[in-house]
DNA sequence: AAAACTCGCAACCGCCTAAAT
DNA sequence: TATTTAGGCGGTTGCGAGTTT
């Protein structure tokens, strides 16, 4: 039978210890497991004098008193692997875990739970569906592996059978494979750090263009005002640009029309926290959407499109 | 300065499955 | 074969710290 509250009368579960963990039960813990290493939890628990369940001694040394679980904030190339991962297996946090090493499923967990569904969140899509995974993909992932990848050599590949472990591939790096196929446009290290990513899935991500942008070269000197990027609409926005150099999703106001150098805008709607590097700027749209014309199979006629 | 709010994270809960009896 | 037990997993909760109002 589970360990559960039913399982125990009430006086059991009145000597239970519930709540954080002591000092005292932590150095008790480790010493017990010390000298008779880890497994038999509810032994455990009844024999080395810890007053509590045998589930929570596991946890408790899984999750924070085992000496191989790391500590501190994800590494960008961490959380690059759990998104990566994620949108292949889902909520599969031990078998995500089992890729990172040192990192706990509790630990994955929370992240994407306070991190990647408050960016879907904010949002407002589901952070399940096919426009998040997309944005995630196209958008975050890239951004993710600029930071990783800045003084690094990365290298892209589809091939999925490799002799090493993704997890080694963390480990070891400089040599990241990145084996999502949606990402195979999006190629970074051989050429500029501030090349664009180009999603496979173009037209779900990029609206047609307004008439007036429909040649290139553009520069972040032209006029196209009012106009802002909004990933997620069918066209062109005041509103709604997103923050991706902190690889955030979250939206921003564009106070000011984003065709200046830099846009402006913070989680909160001001401008008060602005800082250029965490904004795209309108060279980056450019840059962004040039590389969408030039890497389009069959060069799409902006022109013709109308919005 | 204090109340309200948000965030991150450790811990718990209940369900499930495999192993043991 | 049926029942019991232990352990693993994913979802959820609650608390402390930090931030905002």
């Amino acid at each position: 039978m589970s360990e559960t509250r039913g399982s125990h009368s009430k006086h059991e579960d009145m000597e239970l210890n519930r709540g954080p963990w002591t000092v005292e039960e932590d150095k008790l813990l480790t010493r017990y497991i010390a000298c008779h290493g880890e497994g038999r939890w509810n032994l455990l628990a009844r024999c080395s004098g810890l007053r509590r369940t045998g589930k929570s001694c596991r946890l408790r040394w899984l999750n924070y008193l085992k000496p191989d679980v790391r500590r501190g904030n994800l590494t960008p190339e961490e959380q690059l692997l759990i998104l990566e991962l994620h949108s292949k297996w889902g909520n599969r946090w031990s078998r995500i875990a089992h890729h990172l090493p040192g990192r706990t499923d509790n630990e994955i967990k929370n992240y994407w739970r306070t991190r990647v569904q408050k960016q879907a969140r904010q949002l407002k899509v589901d952070a399940n569906s096919a426009k998040f995974r997309d944005a995630v993909r196209c958008y975050w992932m890239p951004r993710l592996l600029q930071k990783f990848g800045s003084s690094q050599t990365m290298q892209y590949s589809l091939e999925a059978n490799t002799n090493t472990t993704i997890s080694d591939r963390v480990q070891h790096r400089p040599c990241v494979e990145i084996i999502n196929p949606s990402m195979q446009r999006c190629q970074l290290g051989s050429s500029s750090s501030h090349e664009p990513q180009v999603p496979e899935n173009r037209s779900s991500v990029f609206p047609p263009l307004p008439a007036n942008m429909s040649e290139f070269p553009w520069r972040a000197s032209d006029e196209i005002p009012g106009v802002a990027f909004n990933l997620f609409s069918s066209g062109f926005s005041m509103n709604n640009a997103y923050d991706l150099g902190t690889c955030d999703l979250t939206p921003v106001s564009a106070s000011a029309p984003i065709y200046s150098d830099l846009a402006y805008g913070t989680d909160n709607n001001d401008c008060s926290n602005y800082n250029g590097d965490n904004l795209w700027s309108m060279d980056e749209l450019c840059d962004m959407l040039k590389s969408y014309v030039s890497g389009a199979d069959t060069k799409v006629p902006f022109s013709d499109h109308n919005s």
